[in-house]
DNA sequence: CTTACGGCCTGGGTGC
DNA sequence: TGCACCCAGGCCGTAA
């Protein structure tokens, strides 16, 4: 479910309730094994405050404090900073609610607040994850992540695009090219740029390139005003699906016609993922098979 | 280093 | 109704 517009959306909502809150004791499922080093959560979350939350790409990164953060011995560079790192996988959902909600199925951690309410994890698959960061951590996970989406310039783009030779539908899905970008996100970005997916990073054009950068920048700007795709079960921290999957393109609409220029949108394997297209604004690369 | 591919996990939809 | 099969928005580990 989950790419950069959805994650944006959970962030910004989670901004609204949680900083300044603290977490009163933490309660996990018995299917922990998601979860990198489960006990360390019971161990650091209780007793800290939320001081705010960030994103980079698809990873949520909440920012904690503990209380008079001296208090541990022994470790001198321990100022009190701990973080939260949550990945939503594909199925996974935060949701902050009533401690005394019904616990929907699938639920595997419990937060417990200071003002009663719950901030919750559900994730049906369990392709998530959740892990405390420590000092360091947190910088040596933004250095395995690519460019983001929204504040890479044309020209870094173009740089790391074009020195690549895979299929550019697994570099924009590519998290160590790109951070953020999801199936959805790119069969949409490559429809509005008029690009096949199969076509090789290497071989695209300047002004191919360009059109790229436009409509990735476009599709994603206008999918987080939508608060995103609600495609399956995609909520945000309140629970409220997104409204973009009624703008998508191509996502989806195999057999339809193509909005643009009214060849039938097709469906193919592409990077090993299941990819949709309009053969006919989006030309195949030569050789292989066509398309 | 890069690229390609199978596997992880559960549930919903389809066709027989 | 039952059941096999395919599919799903993510990533990771392995092999070439």
């Amino acid at each position: 479910m989950p790419e950069l517009p959805e994650v944006e959306t959970v962030v910004r909502g989670l901004r609204l309730v949680l900083p300044g809150r603290r977490i009163t004791g933490v309660r996990l499922s018995a299917k922990t094994d998601f979860i990198d080093d489960p006990a360390s959560l019971e161990r650091e979350l209780p007793g800290t405050r939320v001081t705010g939350i960030e994103r980079f790409g698809k990873f949520m990164v909440i920012g904690l404090e503990r209380e008079g953060g001296l208090e541990r011995e022994g470790r001198g560079k321990d100022d009190g900073e701990i973080a939260l790192l949550m990945h939503l996988g594909m199925t996974g959902q935060i949701v902050v609610t009533p401690a005394e909600a019904p616990v929907p199925p699938h639920t595997h951690m419990f937060l417990a607040l200071d003002d009663g309410r719950e901030l919750r994890y559900t994730d049906i698959r369990r392709f998530g994850r959740i892990r405390i960061l420590l000092d360091g951590e947190r910088e040596a996970l933004i250095g395995r992540l690519g460019l983001d989406p929204l504040e890479m310039s044309e020209g870094d783009f173009r740089e790391t695009i074009t020195s690549r030779s895979a299929q550019i539908k697994a570099l924009l899905m590519d998290q160590r090219v790109l951070r953020g970008m999801g199936n959805i996100y790119t069969d949409e970005s490559l429809w509005r740029a008029k690009i096949h997916p199969r076509r090789l990073g290497t071989k695209l054009s300047e002004r191919e390139v360009k059109a790229l950068y436009k409509a990735i920048h476009g599709v994603l700007t206008e999918a987080i005003r939508s608060r995103g795709s609600s495609v399956s079960d995609y909520v945000d921290s309140d629970g409220q699906r997104g409204e973009f999957q009624l703008r998508h393109r191509v996502y989806q609409r195999e057999g339809k016609k193509c909005f643009r220029c009214g060849g039938v949108i097709r469906r193919a394997i592409v990077a090993g993922r299941s990819s949709f297209f309009c053969p006919k604004c989006q030309r195949a690369p030569r050789s292989k098979r066509k398309d």
